[in-house]
DNA sequence: ACTCAATGAGGAGAGGCATT
DNA sequence: AATGCCTCTCCTCATTGAGT
């Protein structure tokens, strides 16, 4: 390969390739018509002596070096627009943008908020959207295609076109009505395992349930889930002024102390914690407004660490 | 039947290179 | 510096073949 030689243009095509996996729309997306765009796949088969994209149904799958290229060849392009391209002025206190983001139930009960309050203080022309995220699989796709900025949330699956933003971690804690709750103890495991259970389980759920169950079958013991609920707010309300306990996210479930007459106790078995994720694209690179947007959510984040 | 990638034909424009 | 030739890439239009 003569690097010498190498055409940017043709790096710029497997971008749009490697984004869209589909030859027509890849042309539309940078201006070419699809023979074009078919010839520079061709240029770029013989540049790397690798098929590059292969055809999948109604659009094209990467190959395994394909998929190696896309990181290398992203970031170069990146910092040749970077070059090119000055810094434009991005002033949050006077920008007017609007940016939509899915978050789960967790992150916008916790995360949401905390970025609310930050938003207001430092960019008020900036509106923002928060849509529901229950299915991750669908709200990584409007991620990629442009219709949402980021998501935020725990247990989100991992793609290649999206970067991975670890904001805090959280652990669970289960509440129980207040009047029955001793503070000063631990949850017996006992209790834990016959006491009546509230749940909260959003369609395509979290994990959780079964991870719990799991826990509580290695000790020999099942619990009994008396109330499922469809939304976590539902479920301090549920537990409160009743027998039911409920294991919670620790952040949710103080949130809720001051609502509902309900006590915070500890776990009698070890939950394990999980990470709570900023997901977002590359687009970022080229939108000050959005990098400035990722870095206020990471802010928040660090606002809700303990 | 329909969609989509690949290819060919024919023409336009840009750029490299040798010549004048 | 100007010119002509050549190559390359782009375009549109039309067509083909594979896959659904």
């Amino acid at each position: 390969m003569n690097l010498a030689a190498v055409d940017l243009n043709l790096l710029v095509a497997f971008e749009a390739l490697m984004e869209e996996r589909h030859v027509t729309r890849a042309a539309e997306r940078i201006g070419l018509a699809q023979p074009s765009m078919s010839s520079a796949l061709r240029r770029l088969r013989a540049l790397f002596a690798d098929e590059l994209f292969l055809r999948a149904g109604a659009g094209m799958q990467p190959t395994e070096k394909a998929l190696a290229l896309a990181g290398p060849i992203g970031e170069a392009l990146r910092q040749v627009r970077s070059a090119l391209a000055p810094e434009l002025a991005f002033d949050p206190a006077t920008a007017r943008r609007r940016i939509t983001i899915a978050a789960t139930d967790y992150g916008d009960l916790v995360v949401v908020p905390e970025l609310t309050r930050l938003l207001r203080m430092e960019a008020p022309n900036i509106d923002l959207a928060v849509r529901p995220l229950t299915d991750a699989t669908a709200a990584l796709a409007k991620l990629e295609r442009g219709e949402l900025d980021a998501l935020i949330g725990g247990h989100l699956p991992d793609s290649p076109r999206c970067i991975r933003h670890r904001l805090f971690e959280e652990r669970f804690v289960c509440i129980r009505d207040a009047a029955r709750a001793n503070r000063s103890e631990r949850l017996s495991l006992d209790d834990y395992a016959t006491l009546p259970h509230a749940l909260f389980s959003a369609a395509g759920g979290d994990g959780l349930p079964s991870v719990i169950d799991a826990l509580l079958a290695r000790r020999g013991l099942k619990r009994r889930v008396a109330v499922t609920l469809a939304h976590v707010v539902a479920v301090p309300f549920a537990v409160a002024g009743t027998d039911l306990i409920a294991t919670l996210a620790e952040r949710v479930a103080r949130r809720f102390t001051h609502l509902a007459e309900i006590a915070v106790v500890a776990p009698p078995i070890d939950i394990p914690a999980f990470a709570i994720d900023l997901i977002h694209t590359t687009r970022a690179a080229q939108d000050p407004a959005l990098r400035w947007f990722l870095d206020a959510v990471d802010r928040s984040g660090s606002r809700l660490r303990y």
